[in-house]
DNA sequence: CATGAATGAGAATTCATTCAT
DNA sequence: GATGAATGAATTCTCATTCAT
């Protein structure tokens, strides 16, 4: 059908392109579909891109969670968030810069907000799982789960970003624990 | 003069709207001078952009530099290198996003290719501190200077990001505490 | 249709202005579109010009081979491709003034090329007429067709324009009459 | 002095580009004067602009002159005018273009008069060439001299610009040739 | 449901010209 | 005489959106 064809459109064209650059002839285009159809379907460019966001958030949050089901250890668990974090990231770098990152830029104010708040539910997500941690094993330090999650995705982001433009340096396994031994026990070796 | 006015007025508008939202009818209205003079002083949009993005840069590194220059512990050194982070995420946040992140998008290749060399150049910058700090004072865990200036990068401007929407949650002091915190010693407590 | 609007307007603007001085907005009010369909139906001002001199082109050589199928006496088709010529000369002085010369300024190397091409189909086409006449009738004297052709345009476009400067002095016949003569007797008397 | 530099500079730029493509800023730079310092000197682009046509006028006219001041025969009259013409467009092939042809798109209207003033005055000087032609020796075809002048000047032009993009096939020599003989004897062989 | 032609507001860029020094 | 910074009108082109079919 063609919503559907349209969403995966639009996030091919988001995700190469920004939400700025990505324009609605070319998602049309790659979802072979008139440009009318867009707005048939759409009320218009930024709810398109609503949609977009909700469905790769929806994406990370049901596909980590799926994995979580299991009673884990918290060191898996964090180990088994951060993959699937990776996986997002590098399958679509721009789509996920986008979406941890440009909800701000030049779109509808009521649009934003939905955005905002789907951001500020995968951060929550996010932080019940650092949350659970902290009761179930003592295992996390006592700081804001907020900005724990908050600071884990931009680790994960930034990371991702470097490695896009410097595979031949890294492995995919060499990000992976890079990016558990940063998050969880950051840089310096021991602290008293 | 004209050039000075230009790109202080460029810093605001990139930084409020990000590349593609920023016009250079606003920039040029934001600086007081006609349209023209922007052409006459900077060959176009993305040549404009570039120089506010290696001022923004030298900026500071020439700061953090300039705090860095007498002997200190490293923890001291790390501490302030975060604090004139934050200062300047904090300034202006589209901007930071922009020159950490958003230097990718629909800028012309060549000016592209010299902003990422910029970004290079500021990586290498952070290195070298971390890798400096490995060497006298054994404090760093052995890993991949590039990944973790990078990594610390991402963990402040999301931070910083987060902190912006939430300023009634947190002061100043907690988010430069958290963020050292969370940069040299993880989420976790401890590691056998 | 608008794309025909378009073209006939583009033949108007770009005729009395030449191609520079034409500008897509006036183009787009002789049309009665909007500025936005002449980019919708064409790719841009080098492309829309490309088309009418095309256009042009075709006219001409159409109308010039549809009066040439029956068999005819060289001077008889000499003159009818003359009179054929003129026709399109004084339709559109500027515009043949475009097609005939304005062909080398500033519009897109690849245009250009096409451009160019369309010339030198149309030399050709008249070579061949001149050429088919030295055969039949032995009536040609034995120089390079291409040459022959090329300075058979440049009279007639010059005459033209004279002509069009000064149309009190001269009947359309007598242009008729003096482009024949001097095209194929030249301008002297007789030489041994 | 500027005035010169300029007037040179202009002709290059004016010859290269046509009239508007020519800009006053490469003007200036390949002149190597401030741009203020064309405008000190000409009241404007159009004036500029009349004052290189002028100068190209008078230069063809004095050269012929000055070859044709001795008595010579109508031929070698004819001949030696012709040689100088395609000097002339062969040096500067846009540049004549504009002379002859381009005298009429967008230039302001009295500048534009006194233009098509130089142009009656050269091709009064032509048709003053024919005339005495016509009298002295009788050779001449009894035609309108100012038309004649102007279809040779048509040949000619035409002849050099396909000469230009086929050098390769002819050589000077041969342009004269065909020139000389297309202008005088016409294309046919003979005529009754 | 779907289309695609048409729109028009807005954006970047060019360039002849002015003017204070 | 000469300069060059500054101007702003004009120009090409983009693209989200609308609407009749």
């Amino acid at each position: 059908m063609s919503k559907e064809k349209i969403i995966q459109a639009a996030i091919e064209v988001f995700s190469e392109n920004g939400y700025h650059r990505a324009s609605m002839d070319e998602i049309a285009a790659r979802a072979q579909v008139a440009k009318g159809t867009l707005y048939y379907n759409f009320p218009g460019k930024s709810q398109l891109f609503k949609t977009v966001v909700k469905q790769g958030f929806e994406d990370i949050m049901r596909r980590t969670e799926a994995d979580l089901n299991s009673p884990l250890p918290i060191k898996e668990m964090i180990m088994r968030t951060i993959r699937h974090h990776l996986d997002l990231f590098l399958e679509s770098r721009h789509f996920s810069h986008i979406v941890f990152n440009e909800i701000s830029n030049g779109i509808e104010q009521d649009v934003l907000e939905e955005l905002k708040e789907l951001k500020r539910t995968h951060i929550g997500f996010l932080a019940k799982i650092i949350e659970d941690g902290k009761c179930e094993e003592n295992l996390f330090r006592d700081v804001d789960a907020n900005l724990a999650a908050v600071s884990m995705i931009g680790t994960l982001e930034s990371v991702c970003n470097y490695y896009l433009n410097h595979q031949e340096a890294y492995t995919r396994e060499d990000l992976e624990q890079f990016a558990f031994t940063v998050i969880t026990q950051g840089l310096f070796i021991s602290v008293e």
